[in-house]
DNA sequence: TTTGTTATTCGCATGACTTGCAAATTAGAT
DNA sequence: ATCTAATTTGCAAGTCATGCGAATAACAAA
């Protein structure tokens, strides 16, 4: 994603209108990497400007899509989650805390698939499922402490 | 995912109860390689046993999911996908259709990320996006006829 | 600075997908 | 044939995301 004033700029070039409420989501999503879901960003907006809306966020989120400044990500189970960074990059899974960590991946350009000759390949997407050091300690330690998250934070992960 | 009979043993073995639901369901997602959704499941299931509740076609996806016996796919968008092939392969995703397909992939061996040394990798899951030679056709043809779909069937991919 | 046009915001309603729950039913053991 | 616990069902409820219309605000032009 583009900085907040190169993004102030691509907006007014497309007819778009600079409101405070994009600005603030420009800023909250620029070089953001904790792949945040709109109900987060909602409410680190909401701190910094009380009263804006889900709404408008979701709406901003969608046209940086639109416009190529972020991407949607879709692990399953949970809510869609936006990454700013347009770098060539995969995705490392915590499947107990469900974070998201951005990674680069050697070897990708060597994925062959087989058998498929009648589809035309675009993108390719990787991702690694595991568990985070935190968790790693947090299961070695508590057999009792279930450290349970809520459903809404559950890692629900497919192949 | 096992045969019907291989599965009804192992739900005895398991005290779980045999029940006509759960065998047709069995037998509609035995060796089916349409990743289909709860719902479309719901409609084969339906036709074979009007009457068969929605929510029985959820609950034993579940189950089969618990058991290891199938994985759920979400690649953003609409609804979850079950897949009971447990063989190791990976997912071609037609971008216009929504359509996926199993594949085997060369070379995942070899993917290497960057960085993450703490983090304990347990799967890796690769996703190639791009067209299906039906939807290609359609593109080179229609420039009129919006071959769209519905919202619920679109794909909205995520990389 | 004032005015006008048009995009945007907001908030509620709605929709898609999935699960919780409790009553009625049924599989499988005795 | 009987009993008990697992299942099925249907509806309510929950989560995530979008549609829509009225109110508002950005920006251009006068």
């Amino acid at each position: 994603m583009q900085t907040p004033t190169e993004l102030a700029a691509a907006y007014r070039s497309q007819g778009r209108k600079l409101t405070p409420q994009r600005q603030l989501l420009f800023q909250l999503m620029h070089g953001n990497d904790k792949h945040p879901t709109a109900e987060a960003l909602f409410a680190e907006a909401s701190a910094q400007m009380p009263g804006i809306s889900l709404r408008t966020v979701y709406q901003t989120l969608n046209e940086l899509a639109e416009m190529g400044e972020l991407q949607f990500i879709d692990i399953g189970g949970g809510a869609t989650r936006f990454d700013p960074n347009l770098d060539d990059h995969h995705h490392v899974v915590c499947v107990d805390c469900g974070q998201i960590r951005d990674v680069h991946v050697n070897g990708t350009a060597a994925l062959k698939p087989v058998g498929i000759e009648d589809f035309t390949i675009n993108e390719v997407g990787v991702v690694f499922q595991g568990v985070c050091s935190t968790c790693e300690k947090s299961r070695a330690k508590s057999h009792k402490t279930a450290h349970a998250k809520s459903p809404a934070q559950q890692a629900k992960i497919s192949k």
